[in-house]
DNA sequence: TATTGTTATACTCTATAACTATA
DNA sequence: TATAGTTATAGAGTATAACAATA
């Protein structure tokens, strides 16, 4: 089979991901105007309010971010308000990171925007499609991340590279 | 509705698309081994066989990224004797890539490589599954690239941001 | 000894602007 | 005057290592 005919020519994965991603931080970006360090601080904003995660490693890792990224994103936060840093008493190496009434306004405010803007992303399907690559893309990253969680467990962060 | 109760922090597009981009990257890069410039190599020498771009803009705005960093990448890959420029008759401003017999053989022997990592990729999901997704995202950013084409076509480049 | 978070340093990548040559 | 390609510079982003506090 020559590289022409390969699969992976014609419909590749890599090359797909990355126009949506950055017509997605585009978009996305535009909507949420000021938000501090725009779609990654909107994530992770939005990965805190919905819990699960009692450390910055753990939201670091969740967003395959760096420990050390993850403190200058948390200081940036903190200091517009929009989080706060409160010790962890089971554990307290570790700091857990809670939404503040302001932030949560931010999040409320940007959040139809933001839902406008991914819609514009996939302006190309119709609304059972959309459906059905988001139901998919996250079936398949939700596994991935699962995967990167238990090597993080497993050998250091698991995360950069 | 509460930010909690919105889709997108359910279901979240960024997050997703993040995660398998970064998943890819990280399984094909693997895959590829020494290739210049690892997944932005092979994507442009992929395009180039297919085809269509008969200028280093053309195939930048394709790959997404600017016709600075194009000059880069084609200087690697000439350099290792992957493709070649060669002066578009007409237009003599334009160089017109084209790759090389060493080019093609190392695109064919990394090919089935690349098409094994890309199925780690979407480990999770059956077959079926698989190609529907693909086939959803191939269309979505088509179309995203398509715009994006336009407006290129219309002010500058309307790349990087 | 290992882990969480922080800080400092070096490196990579990218954005911007200037320049040449063609149109 | 505008576009394709190149080059140089500055900035943003990232990785790496070292450190303090806690387990």
């Amino acid at each position: 089979m020559s590289p022409v005919d390969s699969p992976d020519l014609h419909d590749d994965l890599g090359w797909s991901l990355g126009v949506l991603l950055r017509s997605y931080r585009d978009r996305v970006t535009a909507a949420l105007g000021e938000f501090p360090h725009g779609t990654r601080g909107y994530e992770a904003l939005a990965a805190v309010l919905r819990g699960g995660h009692d450390s910055q490693l753990s939201l670091a890792g969740h967003l395959g971010i760096d420990r050390t990224v993850m403190t200058y994103l948390v200081d940036d936060l903190e200091a517009e308000g929009l989080v706060e840093r409160k010790p962890n008493p089971a554990d307290r190496r570790q700091r857990q990171i809670v939404v503040t009434d302001r932030g949560r306004a931010l999040l409320e405010s940007a959040c139809d925007r933001v839902v406008a803007a991914q819609d514009e992303v996939l302006g190309a399907l119709a609304a059972p499609e959309r459906a059905a690559l988001r139901s998919l893309l996250n079936k398949a990253a939700t596994a991935t991340g699962d995967d990167e969680s238990r090597e993080a467990a497993g050998a250091g962060t698991g995360l950069s590279s």
